[in-house]
DNA sequence: GTACACCCTGACGTAACGCGAGGGTCAAGC
DNA sequence: GCTTGACCCTCGCGTTACGTCAGGGTGTAC
């Protein structure tokens, strides 16, 4: 039977974990003394050990919990929960290392690019976006395949380029919108126009069934209608609704 | 000039995350209504548009304000900790991924492996522990490189009989802590023996200045140092003894 | 007897909000 | 002019895994 200030010494942890531990019920002393000392015996010790284990590998205490109290068999399918859960947060690292190395870029050449500009990288035309979300959301690997072979080539160039002609297609829908131009209307399909060969010539080739999967995506995902609602308030519903006129009146 | 809940919308977040901004200072609304509603202009929305980007590559807010508020020069800077900070992560997941996949293997095999053994093995006798204790604190690279290319091809079979080394060690040692020897007496030496050949065979060249620093390490981390307390209350500091004592003798 | 190390139980603070409670505000419709 | 619903406001508690006092009892050695 060991107090908790040895338990605390010899596991590497506080006394004030302990006490939460004790707290939550994740492990209990089997004994106190007379005058209510925690007393912790070898068996409390290795349930302590089990609990530090889990938590070096980033499980939550709750989940800690489940798993020691699950039976045998669950408790595989607990820990492949818990690795998927990692992995997922390693692929969000990975893009955001990757995000970061851009942004890190363009302030060291002193492109001035601020970050409304990043954001408006991150958010509309970052193709490692465009090729997460058009293979999730249509399972279509021929058009990821097709944008990463082609984008693996680019040059900060040819980045550039896609930028400003990315740019050029919003500043003609905003046009358009600010002008009061039905979404049907001419100039609004022209920008549609400029929109789809964009993305045509430098990610992958456009059919209107993905156009019509990002136009929903552009109102229904935030990170996309941000994109376009700070520019105009109701852009996005706009945009959306001027590429179902256009790929409806088949004139692209 | 917009309402929280426009701003709300267009942005892709809750009016309680602007409640909170505006709170700890980090996007305040320029104007308020008659009636006290916050009011955001362009310029809010710009600088909102820029703590969003932030957040989505993981910086804490009060990170987010010091980049917002600091020049551009310091910019470079924190985006550079930044990236550090994230590298680190994504190192720390891939460890515990690696270490998940030890654990469910083990479990799928059926072959009974309770946490306390993981335990053991990832504090004890893991040898990418190892390596990088190795690599970090004496950089000894020459150590960790034979390490790894040693280590690289051994089969299941190989690790059972190096756990059932160390854990023949560990008996040796707890013996004659349990018996009362002298860390320097011979069964303490004969421990320490056991262990430094255990090392020597399967991982890398044992040196004296490699055992003493271990010796260090077995009390003054925790990680290593919850192996032998757990075993016995007091047992990393004897072991730590006996190594001095035994390096110091010369009969190893 | 008293000093000092140890133990106890609250209870507040952390980051980034979620989720109500209780109560005004605004525009539309009757 | 009044009600209805959709807004808005400001508290203020809950969340995770403890850290950090605060106030007070316990154990042991000198």
């Amino acid at each position: 039977m060991h107090t908790v200030g040895e338990v605390a010494r010899m596991a590497g942890i506080t006394v004030r974990a302990l006490h939460h531990y004790d707290e939550i019920g994740l492990v209990t002393p089997s004994g106190r003394s007379a005058s209510g000392y925690r007393l912790y015996s070898q068996a409390d010790l290795r349930r302590l050990q089990e609990v530090l284990y889990f938590r070096e590998l980033g499980m939550e205490l709750g989940a800690i919990k489940e798993v020691l109290d699950a039976a045998a068999g669950d408790r595989v399918a607990v820990l492949r929960a818990q690795r998927e859960g990692l992995a997922r947060k390693r692929e969000l690292i990975d893009r955001m290392l990757r995000a970061l190395d851009e942004a890190l870029a363009a302030e060291e050449e002193g492109s001035l690019v601020d970050a409304k500009d990043m954001l408006e990288v991150f958010d509309g035309f970052d193709p490692s976006e465009y090729e997460h979300e058009v293979r999730e959301r249509w399972g279509s690997t021929d058009a990821y395949r097709e944008s990463a072979r082609r984008t693996a080539r680019y040059t900060k160039e040819d980045w550039a380029r896609i930028k400003a002609e990315g740019e050029a297609a919003s500043e003609a829908l905003i046009a358009a919108f600010d002008a009061g131009a039905p979404a049907d209307s001419e100039p609004a399909r022209e920008a549609v126009r400029l929109w789809w060969e964009q993305i045509d010539r430098n990610f992958y080739t456009m059919t209107p069934e993905i156009a019509l999967g990002l136009a929903e995506m552009f109102v229904a995902d935030p990170r996309f209608a941000r994109t376009y609602e700070t520019m105009r308030p109701g852009l996005a519903g706009y945009f959306r609704e001027a590429i179902v006129a256009a790929v409806h009146s088949g004139h692209l």
